[in-house]
DNA sequence: TGCTTAATTAAGTTATTACTTAATTACTGC
DNA sequence: GCAGTAATTAAGTAATAACTTAATTAAGCA
């Protein structure tokens, strides 16, 4: 699973703002959301799933982090995507320009 | 709905990665899937709703076209995120370089 | 007018997702 | 060892999402 679908979720998008801001475990997340604890654990293993969080286990604890690699995936979309689509841009206003000056030099 | 769930599915992906290259009509971007024209036009509407898309009319044909600002949404959020996680970083760095120091100075 | 083409809307189906409660696993401290 | 705590896994449900085909809307053109 991409990274892009598991963002999509609200919950997880929160969780991940959570964890950019530290490391917390599982009750910690827990507590920050009106929703039962499995629920949250799905949420994390989604994200686990997906590379955008780490875990540690610390006895029973599990310490959750962000994986800063798992944002770059979805940046390097995005930065793909945009690099095409300005290029384009670029070319359409090279040609507006190209438009203009023949309006010009005709009249 | 949020951009990033509209780009939660690899269809929709696709078809903005299309439109990042040139503007095209319903048609065309159905022809770039094996997939009926309902479906296409149903992504296209959830595109447009999460503002990723735009479209013109010209006679019959409906001109969708990219929308640089929906995918600055996206953008934005990513930004926003892997500031708070790299200011984390920072502050981490600066502890452990602090206690590198304390270290030193006991020895 | 009526036939064709472009696209969308309507309605129904199936798969997936986000939850729930109950049960289980695994550590902790007495 | 065993009661308590942290977290996950299991199992079931309800809502949503992604499709399908059929019907509809609207423009183009002989």
């Amino acid at each position: 699973m991409l990274s892009l679908a598991a963002l999509a979720d609200p919950t997880r998008r929160r969780i991940v703002e959570l964890l950019a801001g530290r490391e917390r475990t599982a009750g910690e997340i827990v507590d920050e959301f009106d929703m039962s604890a499995p629920a949250i654990s799905q949420h994390l293993k989604v994200l686990r799933d997906s590379g955008l969080v780490n875990v540690r286990a610390e006895g029973q604890r599990r310490i959750h982090s962000l994986n800063g690699e798992g944002l770059d995936e979805l940046s390097d979309w995005l930065e793909r995507t945009r690099a095409v689509w300005s290029r384009r841009l670029d070319a359409l206003e090279r040609e507006l320009r190209a438009d203009d000056a023949k309006k010009k030099s005709s009249k």
